[in-house]
DNA sequence: GCATAAGCGAGACGGTACGTCAGGTCTTACG
DNA sequence: CGTAAGACCTGACGTACCGTCTCGCTTATGC
């Protein structure tokens, strides 16, 4: 027995973590992220405020944990057997998330506020899923996947959605060509 | 006559509005964006509450009114008659601003605020220096100016600054290289 | 010559003066003393701020000059030569002036503010209007004119009308028969 | 049950309580009324803003609560079978009441705050401690306990002290023996 | 008749209290 | 021992008024 005293007590509550992170994703979309509060949480969910920070310290942290396996999700596309296809529905994929998607919307907050946060900082870097996402598109196509070639992939896509543009207009045929030609000279 | 009462009432100080605009300038570098505050800024700048609220609604308003200036400046690289020489030296410009620059540190942070908050975002639009920097150097270089253009040169190295990673691993000579071909095919 | 050099520069503005002393009584009537502001007073009679400042320290010396004139007139009763009927008809002034009249809403107002404003306190032992008509009244009925004697005349309706009672239910008939007969013991 | 849900959360605090009522009591002494604030009561007791605001709306009812109590007690005079020296003393106990006791104060603050606050009027309204031990004095004499009785026993010791005049100078002993001759009558 | 001087309305200045809100901690009773 | 409820202290919010200080202007006197 590794966790002789692990069941002492009332186990954690499922119904409140759950109506917890569906709080929060939910006053992200409704309030934005300035306005968005522990104590809106805790309240929207119909739970108490202590029960919130026994399991998360910030609104930042519910939002990671509410928004990760959702991005996952969104951005794994079916790989298309002829490269140009793949990357460029990929992009596609990529741009609809940033602009569109709750979890994008969380992933956008996410960074700006690590900006000037350090915890938040950490908690991006230990799973940046953009990143990750990115990198197996590439490998999948036989293009090196560095962290700067994803930076380079992802780069135009999310300065163009952060600086408030509209996401169809955002020229996702041209850069995956010009990408996969350049990375491809690179590796 | 345009300002036919503008001389009623003791007029502005100007000395209270360089006490603010440099207060908010330290203060961000000191304790970041989130513990930046109206009544911090106005302490800090040795100014009443009121005096503040006078001309800012917000800490946005502020930062950007402390920046803009210092950006333009710090992102202004003397032209080198050679394009590839020209851009890259733009890029490093760029990084640097970005990752080291007070101004660059206040950018980010207004990009993110605009994320969720509608009058940062307007006010960021009415005045992209990033982006107006980036088209004027293309344009230099015989390459187009165009938003998208720009997004292109401006997106990596941001994506590259905002996940945290460090600015002297950014590739700055491959971008430039690949861009100047790419750039120069779309033309 | 006493005053050599006083009529030098501008000569006060006696509009300035009235507008301010009017706009101080309509404003105690509307929004109550706690509310009556010096701005207030500016703006309602039209008039800088600094101007008021210069003239007077405090709303409740502004208010005893916009009162102590309307006072007097209003509880000087003419005089009835049968003693009773005088005294009568004086409590009946008192009473009216204290529950009615503005400037007895400006009295009650100020002697309130004296229990815990020393200067107001030391504005009203200069000028007790209601004490001085009272003691006037006492002495042409051949009554003793003191201190005592007058406090207890006002101090009846005084406290009848301070603790929010109907001025029509006072007892104005048996209050002054009593006292007729008791003052006139003690002279 | 008619409390059913009134053990839910952390009970109520009375230390914070009490802390509150005593700050109050001292400030008005030390600062007055008019410089007596929620912030200040809140710092000086040790307690936080919002508890202060959770409890009490205003600084008048605070002072209300913390009076009411010690005025009953320092009017409660021991019964005198003789009458006139029952009123006597008990007027005496009036004139120390208004002019020295912190209660006191209390009382001529809120009566004072009553003319033009109709919120403080309806308190003091509810419970005027000075009519109703007068009122009760009265009555063990003999004599009718009326309300405007009450008013010609309270009104001119009330009047004295509300115009600053010296405690020690009020005839007391010349009113109680005129009152009750005059109240007698009336019977 | 022009300088000097003071009063005027306007409005910005540095402060401080307002009443509210959210932060994060704590103390209850209940399950 | 986890939970919901809710009171606790702290401190920022944006507003109002404080009393003071410039402004440009007006309206007197007096050299």
């Amino acid at each position: 027995m590794t966790e002789l005293n692990a069941r002492v007590g009332r186990p954690r509550s499922e119904q409140a973590r759950d109506a917890v992170l569906h709080a929060a994703d939910d006053l992200l979309l409704e309030v934005g992220y300035a306005a968005l509060t522990m104590k809106g949480i805790a309240e929207r969910a119909g739970v108490g405020r202590q029960t919130v920070y026994r399991w998360w310290s910030t609104k930042a942290e519910i939002l990671f944990e509410a928004s990760v396996a959702d991005a996952e999700e969104e951005l794994s596309v079916p790989r298309d057997p002829v490269p140009l296809a793949d990357l460029t529905s990929y992009l596609g994929a990529l741009v609809t998330f940033l602009a569109q998607s709750p979890a994008g919307a969380a992933y956008r907050t996410l960074l700006a506020a690590a900006q000037h946060d350090p915890a938040v900082k950490e908690l991006i870097a230990s799973r940046d899923v953009l990143t990750d996402s990115t990198r197996s598109v590439l490998a999948r196509n036989g293009l090196p996947a560095s962290d700067d070639a994803a930076a380079r992939v992802i780069g135009p896509p999310f300065f163009w959605i952060m600086s408030g543009r509209p996401p169809a207009d955002f020229p996702t045929a041209t850069l995956a060509r010009d990408l996969l030609h350049a990375l491809t000279m690179d590796g």
